[in-house]
DNA sequence: GTTATAATACTTGTATACAAGTATACTTGA
DNA sequence: TCAAGTATACTTGTATACAAGTATTATAAC
């Protein structure tokens, strides 16, 4: 009976599977469904009003993706705790850090155009206040990046990387919005910074706004995550 | 009406939609079922004479796995080139570089003598000539080193990739105990090297073996593959 | 012979049905 | 009050049915 988390725009023309995957796992991320929750596909269908299928589907990708784990009697909610969301940047940091290895080897005025594009577009998202444009064009920044070199592999670990992200990010841009608006001067600075880095191929600078990026998001990230946590249920702590 | 190139034993308790993907897997990862094949979840239900519930599950799994492609009509066969397999191990390269990090800050008794009791395993399977289950030890061998670090999305990354690597493994490790018998050797010397490097924490020692250990896999892989390929059907070359 | 339109045969996504298995609760016996 | 066994209500995995949509083929008009 809650109302959807997810962006209802960017579910235009998915499957009623794809709804209650981005949805359970929005609510899951919020914390709005809690760490250690069982859920059963009956109890899911009902709630969502589709059949046992479109969600037993959305149950397997969020088990791939590590947030729920599948028994033999229902699923168990797993969440994020701080720990996780540090394990994420970890692998952001190792494929992006690889990417760059790569982009130094390349021809990047395409790339840094593309990118030039993107962050124009999260200027004018911050304008309009909207905290879901932007949060869909910083994960297109770095998807770019990260498509840029053509290793199908590492696209394949962003790509099983970023719902989970997504989620995150659309939260935390959120929150943002309505507490802490200027930050997002500071996150332009940095993707700014970022582009200098590929352009310039200046590896140093690129190690830097990464680690800026992420210390800054990463830690503003956990704060507001945790206080959406402790607004949308009480103390839960004992788990894990 | 091929049999079956998945080593049945290990779906002892497996459902069908388990079988169908890892059987599928297998195919088109050795070729038998080209790239660039159209497949589609009637047909390939009517060939595994189960329902489309079981296929259909196959195929998504298969898709996140990057070795086929889900369309409006039919999924496309992706299957592996040799660029993707170099770029399997850039991945397991990224991931163990990383591990090995966190492993010299550890205590790595306990997994030194897990790591020595799957090599006296692998032994063991050699001298049985049971290349399936050398696979399965070699492949446990890398897991083990991965599992120690306790961080989940390491582990989601080696999961990921997991499937795909089993299926080459235990292509080319069936191919060399036909054909290149003395390669485990080698294979063994340098597990045993790896062992020692994460003993003493030399990170010149373990990036050596671990370089060693791709090359000489890596390239015989290639090779073995390749010639699986061209065994198992007709020179196409066109695609990509 | 070529083009446009209509019919057909396939495709996916979802709902529903059913079998086999597992936990819970309840009854029966002491 | 407690133990053991049975009944019940859940669970998953698979099969099947059906609707909506998409290619292909055949037919008809020119």
């Amino acid at each position: 009976m809650t109302d959807f988390l997810y962006p209802s725009k960017w579910l235009s023309k998915a499957s009623a599977g794809d709804r209650v995957t981005c949805e359970l796992r929005m609510r899951i991320i919020s914390g709005l469904i809690e760490s250690g929750a069982i859920i059963s596909e009956n109890k899911l269908a009902a709630d969502f009003a589709v059949s046992r299928s479109p969600v037993r589907e959305a149950l397997k990708v969020l088990a791939s993706e590590n947030i729920i784990r599948l028994e033999r009697m229902g699923a168990v909610v797993i969440g994020l705790t701080e720990k996780e969301i540090e394990e994420i940047y970890d692998v952001r940091l190792l494929i992006e850090t690889f990417v760059f290895e790569r982009l130094v080897k390349m021809d990047v005025t395409e790339l840094v155009k593309e990118l030039s594009k993107i962050l124009e577009m999260m200027k004018v998202a911050i304008k309009y206040q909207d905290a879901d444009e932007f949060s869909y064009q910083d994960l297109l920044f770095h998807e770019t990046i990260i498509r840029s070199i053509n290793h199908s592999y590492m696209l394949m670990i962003w790509n099983n990387l970023r719902p989970v992200m997504e989620s995150l990010i659309l939260l935390s841009m959120r929150a943002r919005f309505q507490e802490k608006y200027e930050d997002f001067d500071r996150i332009i600075k940095n993707h700014e910074l970022y582009i200098e880095a590929i352009q310039t191929k200046e590896r140093t600078l690129m190690v830097q706004s990464l680690h800026q990026n992420f210390d800054d998001v990463q830690g503003k990230v956990d704060d507001l995550w945790m206080s959406q946590q402790m607004l949308s249920k009480g103390v839960e702590k004992e788990n894990d």
